[in-house]
This record gives C-alpha cells, structure tokens and sequence, in this order.
RNA sequence: GGGGUCAUAGCUCAGCUGGGAGAGCAUCUGCCUUACAAGCAGAGGGUCAUAGGUUCGAGCCCUAUUGGCCCCACCA
C-alpha cells in the first residue's frame, strides 16, 4: 500500500483483476439461492449520465451484497435497444452528408446504423466499468441480436393469435418530424400561449343565423364532420338535426347531440374533427360521422384542404384566419395558454391523426399486473409509486406499437396483395398461404419498450428454455428512476405475466432524478450536467458512488453536490489510513484475521468487537430492506467517529509500550475490526476497500469474493462497552475542560477520578494506560474518596465518578460556582423529567417494559450524578 | 380537474415498525499529538411549515390549512 491515497492509481487494476478472475460471474447452482437483476438498457450510443452513475451503482451495491451473501448473484446487461433516438441521430448525421434516409433505403440505413454502433459502441460500457459496476458483461445482449429478435418475433405472434394484438385504424399521437405514431406515454404536455378563434358557422337554410365556437386549432375546420351540443342545452335544441355550413370550405355538416359537450365551457358548441382529435374520434364513432384526414404526415394540408393544400399546419392556420376575417366569420381572438403535447424526443408538437396501426389490447392483459402488486408478489419501493402506478393501470388505454421506423424490430406481418389476407409468422412468408399471392411484409417496426419489456427473461435465453431462465427467472429486484414507471416497469410486469406466468421480479427499487446544486434537472441545454467520469477522474469512483448513496432515501430526487463527492473522498482516505496504521504495528504480518481470539482482550477491544458485531447486523438488515443510504451511514459513522477516532487512539498506549503483554490482543482486534468494516463498505466502495484487503491479509485473495460478516451473539459485550464508555466520557470532560481553560495539548495535567463505587474504580484501573493518552495527563491517581485531592480544582462529574483536575492558577471559583449550578439544573431537570414519566400510571401501565426499565435506570444514574454535583458545589 | 410528494440547523438532506432531534458542507476556538491537515479536539446553531386530533408519549399516525415540486387527464 502507497503512503498516499490515490484512486486512479488503484482503480483501473483491480477492475482488470476482478473481471480476469470472473468474479462477477455466476451459474445455476443447485447449492446456491439465485439472485438476479436485469439492467436498464442503456444506449450504447450515448453517453454517462448521473442517472445512469446511480442506477448502477445501486445494482452494483445490491449485487455485490448478495454475492457476499453467498447467492449465486447474476447481473445482466443489455447494452442498447431499439430507439428512435438512435435513428433520429443518424438521420441527422445523413443529412449533414446531404443524404436523406429514403434516398437509400431501409438496407443502406441499417448498414448505416450498424457501422455507426461500431464506432460508438462500446464508450458507456467502458465507462460503467469505471464506476466499477460487477455486471456480467460476459453475458451482454444487444436487444436487435439474433437471439433476442427471436423473443420479440414470438411475443408479437404469441399475442396476436390470441388476439391480444390487433390492427386498426385509430387515432394515435403523430410526430411529424420523426414521422412515426408515439405512444400516449411518449407525449408530454407542454404549457404554451396559444390563441382561442371564436368562429361562427351559418345555420344552413336560415339567413343570418350563426352558431359560434371556439377553436385553437382552426385549421382543423377543414376536416369538421360535425358541430355538437350538450342534449341538455336549452340554447341549441332547436338546432339538433339541422346543418351549418362550414366557412371557407362550404361543406354542410350536421349538428348534434352529444354528453361530452361542456355546456359551461365556451358557448357550449364544440366543432368535431373525428381525424385530428381523440375526443372527436370518440364522439365521430358514436354518431357514425366521417372521418376527414386533412394532413400529410409532415404535417402539411392534403388534397381534402382544398386551397389550403400543401400548406404548413401554421401556415394554413394564419391563412385560415385571415380569411375567415375577410368573410367575416371571425368573431374575435382571445389569448389562451393551454396544454399542447409535443413529442418528448424531438419536442415538435404532435398531431392527433387517424391511422392504421398495431395496438396492444390491454384490458385483459393489465389485470394480472394489477393483482401481482395488490397481492404483494411485486413490490414497489418505496411503497407510495403504488398509487401512481394504480392510478396508470386502471385508467390504461390500449398501446399502440407501431412505429414508423427503421431501426427497430420489424413487425412479422405480411400482407397479401390479392386477397388481403395478414400472416403472422416468425418465418419469412413469400407466398400468401390462403391464395398463394404476393406478400410484402409490413414496414413498420416495433416500439423500444415492446422489446424492453422481455428483458427480463429475454436476456435469460426466453423463448428457449434455458437453464439460466430456469434458475434466474424470476429476478429479484429491478433498480430503476421512478420516471421510467410507466415505459418500462409496468410494460414488463405484464409483459412477464403474460409471457412466463409470473412476475418478471419480485422488487422493484426506484430512485429519484439526480439534479444539480441549484435543484435544476440535469440537461444539455442547460449546459449544468455533471460528467461521472470526471468526476471519477478526480475524486475517484468509490468517492462517486458514496456521495450518490449518503444521506438518500429511495424515489427522492437529489441534488447532486461536489463537497459530497468531496467528503466521501475524505472517508476513502480515512479507511486508507487507518489501514497503513495497523500494518505499521504489524511487522511482518503477524497477526492474521483467522487466529483465535486472544484470551486477554482488554474492555476497549471488547467494546469495539461488541460494536462491529451490531454494526454488521443493522448494516444487514438494513441493505436487506434497500436502505442503502443509511447502510452507508451507519458504517461511515462507526468506522470514523468509533473506530478511527477513538479506538484507534485507545490501543496507542499500548502498541508504543514494548512491556505491555496485550499489544498482540490489540493488533487482532484492530485487523479484524477493520476486515468488517472493509467487507461491509466493500458493496459501497469496492475499489478501496479490496486494495486495503489485500494488503492487509493474505488469506483471501480478494474481497469481492469473500463471505459476509455475520452477527455473533458470542460477540455481545455489554458490560465492557459500559465500562469504555465511562471513561470516554471522562476524557470527554478533561478534553471539555482543556477547552473551557484554554490549556493546549501539549500542557500535560495531573487527572483525579474520584469514584466510590468499586466496580467502577476497577474499569478506571483497567483503562487507565489509555485514559492518561487520550486526556493527556502527566499522571492519573484514581481514588475512593476526594479527602487527598489537591484544593483548587476544575471538577466534572460523570456517572459515578468525579473528575478533578488542579489548575490552581487557572481556577476561578464564582466561574466554578456557576458551571456546577448550571449542571445541577440540569440534571434536576432530567430526574423531573424521569420521575415525572415514571409517576404517570398510564406510561407504566401501557409502556412496555423494557422502555420503563430504561428509564428506571436513567432516573438512577442522574440521581447519583447529581448527588455528586451536589457534593461537590458544598465543597466550593 | 384528479393524484402523488415535500416542508427538519445558514445550505443540501437523513431520520427504519411513534419512546429524549442527526450527517455533510458552512461558521467560531484551539491544535502540524510519531495513520491521516483529505486531519485531531472543542463550540455555536432547530417551538421538525401552521392549526387541530389520536396516544401515557408525535418529526413520524389522522384531519384541515398554507407554500413548493412532480405525475396523470385536458374544456373544444
């Protein structure tokens, strides 16, 4: 081990030695309990983000903690999927060449594609690798390999012919940039100014009678079918069954009647566009209106535009309305902010249209997934995402899963051109089987999240039936941002019910966004996102890792903060120093963690032993329930503030004195303290800790694979922790007291501890070597009574004992005076406050008993030091 | 409109099934004490948003209110 603590000098080495040795690998074993998590696809065209850094570093935590366990832990990468951010990418890189994707058709643009992957692929796998993540990369699948197309391909057809997927013409969501139909989950709504056209439309066949209504969207009246009103609505019911004319267009359409209209709302008159609306659709398919398609799928107006044709949607709509003002149909134009739903990859504000897609029925198919969460079979943590998770499947809409792309997985349809007829098939149909005609397959290809949601049993060889589906299948915990809830986590959940008959994991574990110092979420635009991999760079990964885990709780957002990657640093180099401590007082490694436990540990070792062993059982039960951020917690405060800060101090006295018979009793605790806390820090810092465990032991040759601490009752030592920490907080007075005089360190003192009770002279007795280090005394005299104290003291009372110390020159007795009176109330105070709760019958009846002991023996203790304080006030 | 979530020290956040308020950073005071100045010792700083309720006991549970964030739906 170098002297200096230097992450890049360790990191990249044993990463390289971990993955030689294949540590991170692991098989069906019939010994073993599996434990399994799928990765969240990341996109291998991409780069690192802080969302990315958390997600797997909160598998890595989970996996390496299993894997201790003794489970045969298995985590699995998927690399990339299909999406359309990686076609728009390279479209985008066409057309710089000066080259649009149909120039060179579907072949050529894959070719592309795949070439392009080449080039990039493979940088965020490097770089997860740098955070230090245990994935199996040996078991890495792209979503579009062979293999996996399998499992999709049969998805699709299992579905279909049970018709749970079908064709049809149905409004979707239009991206008219992407040219591709999005999912409802896809959009998100934006809120922009708009403007509110109140338009009136003659009543046909009575001169100067008008409905009027209002529109955001006016380009739309090109393909108005209807104009409707509330059945309700005394205003208009005389106009139900006559037709208006559309302006401009000239065309008679009907008015009717329909429940959806608001009669609050506006005028109460709704004009309906079954083609470009979804509540229009509704309401078109009630009452059997014609559908009227006025776009072009770039958004331009189509021959049923009339003039207007080959217009830009914007383009028409000024038009329109300064037309509609010429004829004087427009009444007036009123500022509007309303919601408008753009599309969440590209931004371009989407366009409702009717088209013949594939849809995932999901009435049916939804139920299962809402039971396996009711039912406790999946659990959501933390629990409160259940709620918008019922709240999403209970008001679920069927899918639609048709995209038109190219990269991605083509639809296995084929259509016949003679007779119509759809094969679907996992083959390649050259010939209709019901006509023999000339087929041609679809050419569309699947959402991304349709392959995603296989992940979890895809990755695993599904639909063979391999022995690694068998053994790993259901996983064991998905780690995920809670943003992806909808995409991702229910489409698998279902997608796993219906395809293997269980819950494709039995835990679902949801983090939130990380963001950055100000609270902003992290993003291109803004320019404020955070690179891991400097950060890695400079702090090093374990730092990363810790600052992402501390001080968190599951699905909060977290504000993402330097000085934190900077204390945990700290920390690392704490561990670190430590370490190089104990080794120095180990020539020649001695002492190995396997040796007996000696027969003369002192009380400070019993302490610390005693310690550890809670440690390791809260630490346990506490990654157990996926606490990771206090898991870390707890271990960072023990192994700084009791281990390093005080422990390490304790054992000096004895390691610098050659007679002193328990310096090897002080080496072994040291060392197998510290292999504790190295095994139960390893999962949160793993690079740290396995290069001080390997230089610290040579039994094992690594901590990856070493075994988890378990608790020990054996290990328990109440009694002895007291004692440590009575005279801890003896020298906690004497260091108060240094403070309160300003008496620097290095003025050595002559201490007093004044106790009448036996047992607790004989703890002072006993740790008196390390006492007289950590106070700094020239001399400690411990005494049954104060009758041969020097006069002139500073004294402060701990419980059962008192400590004096003479500064004669330093006393001051009124400041003495007013220190133990203010002592005095205080512990009055704590006496009330007990004998109150004690005297309360309703406490001691309901109270459980182990509460009312504790405070029994609290009353006791500050009884007794208060009598001391007394005492000690009288003698002023 | 529906739902969720948060409100705790100057800042950012923890606080597990209710049993005497914690961390990191920042601030102040001493220390280069032979593992560590990326450190050590000490200190200050909180009517846990407000008002009720349940309970022997509430930061935690319930209700209402206020303010912030998020999601869903979207009245044309």
């Amino acid at each position: 081990m170098d002297k200096k603590y230097s992450p890049s000098d360790i990191e990249g080495r044993l990463y390289k030695k971990w993955i030689d040795n294949r540590y991170f690998h692991a098989e069906a074993d019939a010994g073993k309990k599996p434990f399994s998590i799928v990765m969240p696809p990341p996109n291998v065209t991409g780069k690192l983000h802080m969302g990315h850094a958390l997600d797997n570093t909160m598998q890595d935590i989970i996996i390496r903690f299993k894997r201790m366990q003794g489970y045969a832990a298995v985590w699995i990468p998927g690399t990339d999927h299909a999406s359309i951010s990686t076609e728009v990418k390279v479209i985008n890189a066409l057309r710089e060449e000066g080259i649009d994707k149909n120039d060179i058709g579907r072949e050529a643009f894959l070719k592309r594609t795949w070439e392009w992957k080449e080039e990039y692929g493979g940088t965020i796998i490097s770089q997860l690798k740098k955070i230090g993540s245990s994935c199996d990369w040996e078991r890495e699948r792209f979503t579009m390999d062979e293999g996996l197309s399998k499992a999709v391909t049969k998805s699709f057809i299992d579905m279909y012919e049970k018709g749970l997927i079908y064709k049809g013409a149905r409004i979707i969501n239009w991206c008219p940039v992407c040219k591709t139909s999005i999912s409802d989950a896809e959009v998100e709504y934006a809120e922009k100014d708009g403007k509110f056209y109140h338009i009136k439309y003659p009543v046909t066949g009575e001169e100067g009678k008008y409905v009027e209504l209002a529109t955001t969207r006016p380009e739309t009246m090109l393909g108005d079918t209807a104009v409707a009103v509330n059945p309700e609505d005394e205003r208009y019911k005389d106009l139900v069954g006559k037709t208006v004319r559309i302006p401009l267009c000239n065309r008679e359409i009907p008015v009717i009647a329909d429940e959806y209209v608001d009669m609050e709302f506006g005028t109460g008159v709704v004009k309906i566009t079954p083609a470009h609306d979804p509540n229009d659709f509704a309401v078109g398919e009630r009452h059997g209106l014609p559908q009227i398609n006025i776009l072009n799928d770039d958004a331009t107006i189509n021959e049923n535009g009339g003039t207007y044709k080959g217009m830009d949607r914007y383009e028409a709509r000024k038009s329109i309305v300064s037309d509609l003002e010429k004829e004087g149909y427009l009444v007036g134009i009123k500022e509007h902010v309303h919601n408008v739903g753009t599309h969440d990859r590209c931004s371009t504000v989407v366009e409702p249209m009717i088209k013949e897609q594939w849809f995932v029925k999901m009435r049916d198919l939804i139920k299962p997934a809402i039971e396996g969460v009711k039912n406790g079979e999946i659990r959501l943590i933390p629990s409160s995402i259940e709620k918008t998770y019922y709240h999403w499947t209970d008001n679920i809409r069927d899918w639609c899963i048709s995209r038109q792309l190219w990269w991605g997985h083509r639809i296995p349809a084929y259509y016949c051109e003679s007779c119509g007829h759809i094969t679907v098939s996992d083959e390649d149909v050259s010939k209709c089987p019901e006509c023999g005609g000339e087929v041609r397959q679809d050419e569309d290809t699947l959402d991304t999240w349709f392959s995603s949601a296989l992940w979890p049993f895809s990755t695993l060889g599904w639909p063979e039936k391999t022995k690694d589906l068998e053994y790993f299948y259901p996983t064991s915990v998905l780690v995920t941002g809670y943003d992806i809830l909808f995409f991702w986590v229910i489409r698998m959940i279902f997608s796993g019910y219906e395809h293997m008959g269980e819950a494709p994991f039995k835990d679902v574990l949801f983090h939130g966004l990380v963001r950055d110092e100000k609270g902003r979420k992290m993003s291109k635009s803004l320019g404020n996102g955070i690179d891991p991999i400097d950060v890695i760079d400079e702090y090093g990964a374990d730092a990363l890792r810790a600052s992402l885990i501390s001080n968190t709780s599951p699905g909060n957002d977290m504000r993402f903060f330097m000085s934190r990657v900077e204390a945990a640093r700290n920390f690392a180099n704490k561990i670190w120093n430590s370490a190089r401590f104990i080794m120095m007082n180990d020539e020649g490694a001695r002492i190995n963690p396997s040796d007996p436990m000696p027969d003369n540990l002192t009380d400070a070792d019993k302490w610390i032993l005693s310690g550890v062993n809670r440690l390791v059982k809260d630490v346990t039960d506490n990654l157990n329930k996926y606490e990771l951020g206090i898991a870390y917690d707890k271990v960072d405060a023990f192994a700084w503030d009791e281990f390093c800060d005080w422990y390490v101090e304790m054992v000096k006295s004895r390691l610098y004195n050659e007679n002193d018979d328990t310096k090897d009793a002080a080496v072994w605790t040291l060392k197998t303290v510290l292999i504790k806390i190295l095994k139960l820090l390893h999962p949160f810092m793993p690079f740290v800790t396995e290069e001080i465990y390997c230089a610290i032991q040579s039994e094992e040759e690594s901590v990856v694979i070493s075994e988890w601490p378990k608790y020990s009752e054996d290990l328990n030592f109440p009694e002895e922790e007291n004692a440590t920490r009575n005279i801890q907080d003896a020298v906690k007075a004497v260091r108060n007291i240094r403070a309160q005089k300003d008496v620097p360190p290095s003025k050595k003192l002559d201490i007093y501890v004044v106790t009448e009770n036996k047992d607790t002279l004989d703890i002072f007795e006993k740790g008196k070597a390390f006492f007289k280090l950590l106070s700094g005394a020239q001399e400690v005299f411990i005494k049954s009574d104060a009758d041969s104290i020097p006069a002139q003291c500073v004294t402060a009372v701990i419980e059962n004992a008192s400590v004096y110390i003479p500064l004669s020159d330093l006393v001051d007795i009124e400041q003495e005076k007013e220190k133990l009176t203010l002592e005095m109330k205080r512990l009055e105070g704590e006496v009330k406050r007990c004998e109150g709760m004690l005297a309360n019958e309703n406490f001691v009846a309901k109270a459980p008993e182990a509460k009312i002991n504790e405070e029994k023996e609290k009353l006791e203790k500050y009884r007794q030091m208060l009598e001391n304080v007394k005492e000690n006030l009288s003698k002023i």
